[in-house]
DNA sequence: TTGTAAGCGTTATCAT
DNA sequence: ATGATAACGCTTACAA
């Protein structure tokens, strides 16, 4: 492979030259045409490696999120390198499996590789590790006024969903989710769908566990034996993410419940499977694609320095699908 | 951040000596304490770029395929990224969108960052790019026999879905499906189909089009509207791919013929959107983690320059779902 | 076993 | 405008 010295001798001038014209500095005419030439005739490429160890800059990226194997972190991902492709920046993929340990290991190997920046989704505890020591954005989570963080309105998406669920004539409505300590995204749907109610003399009920996923189900089996068996007593559910949605909606199935007859469902997420992909229950979507775009130009202000929002939250929007009358 | 010079200079040694224990070269007992706590002191992390610049080696390698936002991609591509973390390397996600300007641009990118290695899934003629230049392996697309690729068994996968449905009491049987002039992987799954019917004396049909998206719906209404409206001359169908399949049923709804009553259909992948979905039609399952190892195995045996199987075919399973009885 | 120093391919500073 | 050269942080051959 050739290297600028080789240029630098085939076209008959300094390496410092041949650096010039890579860089787009400014150099005669002639001069530039004549390191182009040899350029070509060498098949010269920069060797990043060498470039990077003068610079400090990498033009990569990791992306950190729970994992690509999932709608919305596949579809959130596919626009992220889309945006990071478009300004000349290539990302590194980090499956963290929502592993405290992994994504502690993945800023680590982040800093160490001089990567630019860190994207990432987390919900575990790793305020400590995320210095500013390398440019950080955070989605859905927050963690301090100095670590920027890009989300969509959860709490008005709370609302909206129970604002619909209204609208379509339910009675008794109700909020189900799996919470978390960390995770304050779903906790504000929570609140945004009780804030509705509240400010509307609604009635409604919760049916929410911190804890396991097992533990939730069993609450959850409580919850649809009280409120569906016998009599169902409530005609409206916004579940905190599609895949709660799309369970509970099973469960009612099992028990022969109609959705959209006898209950009204609206899951939040609105994500799909693949570009083509429909959408299928009613939900709040997360403007996904804004999420990204939004995310890659915080970092880059971050990265050059520039003044920038330290906190962006994004506009939600509801999308009617076959679980809402 | 502190470099090598600033650990010896703490430790007491010379920086070849901080070299060594960081390679684990062996040196005095006494000397790695020595240096490994003034590792720790200075937090010394290995500036990754001068390292390149010396071996040429960069620990990452390109995963290039159509787009992340699918399922069948997005669950490969997390394992392929497990796979390659559990051997200390990185990966650089790769969106190609089936572009074959993309796709050249990665390749050409992944060479001028002294990238490792390259694994890719492509559907378009890029043969002349992929030089012995750089470790290359293919997933599902037959190049040379230069080029090493990996594979599920697609011609058994076309025999044992026209084999499950005669077993599960089809008559007359067909294969529907875009094809493509470059894909041999879909081509075998036909050949597999017809395979099997020719040898065992079995009627069948044959729903094919390489061309665009639409002219195949064209195709695929009029096959419908010849032997589903009137009158059901098909009982049992093999789509190419489960988004194939899934798109089929729907059109057999519209006109309510009923699944898996009056027409059986298998599709082909068996991908879920994410780890814990469940299978929901009739499949011909792909063995993705195993190609994902298989994949990343290959891959570090080239670069390795350890002899491999350049052709690796992976074993195929049916999975029943609720689209055949 | 350890220290010394050359060199990897760039960029950037200084002279010219 | 261009050429010469030091420096970036590391590995490795060689000397001690």
């Amino acid at each position: 492979m050739a290297t600028m010295k080789d240029v630098a001798k085939e076209a008959g001038v300094a390496v410092g030259t041949v650096s010039k014209v890579i860089n787009n500095i400014p150099v005669k005419p002639e001069t530039k045409v004549l390191v182009e030439e040899a350029i070509k005739k060498l098949k010269y490429e920069p060797n990043v490696y060498a470039r990077g160890l003068k610079i400090n800059k990498t033009n990569t990226v990791a992306v950190i999120l729970p994992t690509i194997w999932h709608p919305f972190f596949s579809e959130l991902a596919y626009n992220i390198e889309k945006c990071l492709r478009e300004v000349g920046m290539k990302m590194i993929l980090c499956n963290s499996e929502k592993n405290q340990q992994s994504e502690i290991e993945y800023i680590s190997m982040a800093k160490q590789n001089k990567m630019d920046g860190i994207i990432a989704i987390t919900y575990s505890n790793i305020d400590e590790y995320v210095s500013e020591k390398i440019p950080f954005v955070s989605i859905d989570r927050y963690f301090s006024k100095d670590i920027t963080y890009i989300s969509s309105d959860n709490f008005q998406g709370g609302k909206l969903a129970a604002e619909k669920l209204i609208e379509a004539g339910c009675k008794n409505i109700a909020y189900i989710g799996r919470g978390s300590k960390i995770d304050n995204a779903t906790r504000k749907r929570k609140e945004g769908f009780i804030s509705y109610c509240t400010e509307n003399n609604i009635n409604y009920s919760i049916c929410e566990l911190l804890g396991s996923a097992n533990e939730f189900e069993i609450l959850l089996d409580e919850f649809i034996e009280e409120n569906f068996k016998e009599k169902i007593k409530i005609d409206g559910v916004f579940a905190v993410t599609d895949r709660h949605a799309l369970d509970f909606i099973k469960r009612l199935e099992n028990i022969n419940v109609n959705v959209p007859k006898d209950v009204q469902v609206i899951g939040f997420d609105g994500s799909r499977s693949f570009s083509q992909d429909e959408f299928k229950i009613s939900t709040i979507r997360q403007p996904v694609e804004l999420m990204a775009k939004k995310s890659v130009e915080a970092l880059i202000n971050i990265i050059e320095d520039k003044p920038l929002e330290k906190k962006v939250i994004l506009p939600i929007n509801f999308i009617k699908g076959y679980t809402t009358k």
